[in-house]
DNA sequence: TGTACATCAGTGAACGCGCGTTCACTGATGTAC
DNA sequence: TGTACATCAGTGAACGCGCGTTCACTGATGTAC
């Protein structure tokens, strides 16, 4: 009997490094046309950079290995050199959200006080969550639960996380593990419920989303006491 | 040219009265096998059981019209006499798994103090999310966005929500909306978090769900200053 | 109660489609000499 | 610097699969008479 949806090993190449740091990266980000060449030299960054296209074009549900493929104008066969299979294309693409996520809340949240250092967090991820819908998706999508078949997407995932966890503990020494749960619960789920469309036609009116994110924010993280 | 993807017009029957009340509902709920009539009498109620079955046993992904039909015992083109399309049945399974979250909270969080009815929402939201991930997934997916063009799909998922904000506002008649919009963000939020399985290998140790949900809603709905 | 008939919820074959994946190949590349 | 060669990232045809949907049909049902 055959083996069915056996995942071959990854034929992991190295990429080529004279061309690596060549101009090929600095320039045109997509598909040169008639100057493109036959080794590409930098596809698999090429791929991830197009699945973030396709993704943004089509939704979670229109992300396919071929459309990814025709979209860095290789042929859909291609990125079987630089990925074993689908799945492990798009563990890199959601490893990429969270390293993504991670940066922009690392860098942006910088405000001295530490109550307000959460709310940027959970405006940020917010914000991230709104600007890329279908990223955002797909990284919470089934393979985070596989994520220990993919370390570097578990590692990224988790790296995410101790952004929100270390400014959750420099406000809250004592319940700072608790109080990065709720922010990361808050955060994550209106994010969802914004993006899903589940506010739409609701019978009330609503502040635009960042408005709304850091007055809720402020309720959930600091209590209902503050006017 | 021929149109693709054409919606044809829903091809909506009436039931069969005479079957309708009859054992067929009360037996067996599942096909009777040898005994089931060419006439299934209420295969529309039938085939959304068979889906929420599916949705159980393969995941959002795996639900599928002809996974469904067959779940049922019909063949794969008998749900086209009770459901326009694939979408069409999908916003069907949604509607009603929203108003099994509106009917188990509203049956379920009857506690005579207001902030406790609010945790027992939030508790109830989170078990519900967690009993059936793939139905929950469901409910919040695509489709929402798209409620519009399924009004039942639409009046059952702000039912849902009425009951967050009945129970938020009875707990704070100034800041009601605003209190029901963070139970329903923190819950929906942790919901997604702990069926993504997000916090699976967290370098940190985590209580039940149930613990977990009183413990970061008491936070979140009534403040970091309780004990 | 019987009989003829219209209705319509089922069946199963068939359709085209896009998908992930495999495979033999080809030709550009870098390197050893 | 030139040349032979091994490497391997590309190509494009092909595979089987399951999907949503359509269609002509069939036979059980309820009703009019």
């Amino acid at each position: 009997m055959k083996s069915v949806k056996t995942v071959s090993s990854a034929r992991q190449p190295t990429p080529n490094p004279s061309r690596a740091g060549s101009a090929s990266k600095a320039g045109s980000p997509a598909l040169d046309a008639e100057s493109r060449p036959y080794h590409h030299g930098n596809l698999r960054e090429s791929l991830l950079e197009a699945a973030d296209t396709v993704l943004a074009r089509e939704g979670t549900l229109g992300i396919t290995l071929r459309e990814v493929a025709k979209q860095a104008g290789v042929s859909h066969a291609a990125p079987y050199h630089h990925f074993a299979s689908l799945d492990d294309m798009l563990a890199a693409v959601a490893e990429r959200g969270f390293v993504r996520l991670r940066e922009t809340m690392a860098k942006s949240a910088q405000a001295a006080d530490t109550g307000e250092r959460l709310l940027q967090i959970a405006d940020i991820y917010v914000s991230c969550a709104r600007a890329n819908p279908a990223q955002f998706r797909l990284m919470f999508g089934p393979l985070l639960a596989r994520k220990q078949e993919f370390p570097p997407l578990k590692v990224a995932a988790e790296s995410a996380f101790g952004v929100v966890r270390v400014a959750a503990c420099a406000h809250d020494p004592k319940g700072g593990p608790e109080l990065a749960l709720l922010c990361w619960s808050f955060a994550h789920g209106l994010s969802n419920l914004l993006i899903d469309g589940a506010f739409d036609g609701l019978p009330m009116e609503l502040p635009a989303a960042s408005v709304l994110t850091r007055q809720l924010a402020q309720r959930a993280l600091m209590g209902p006491s503050v006017a």
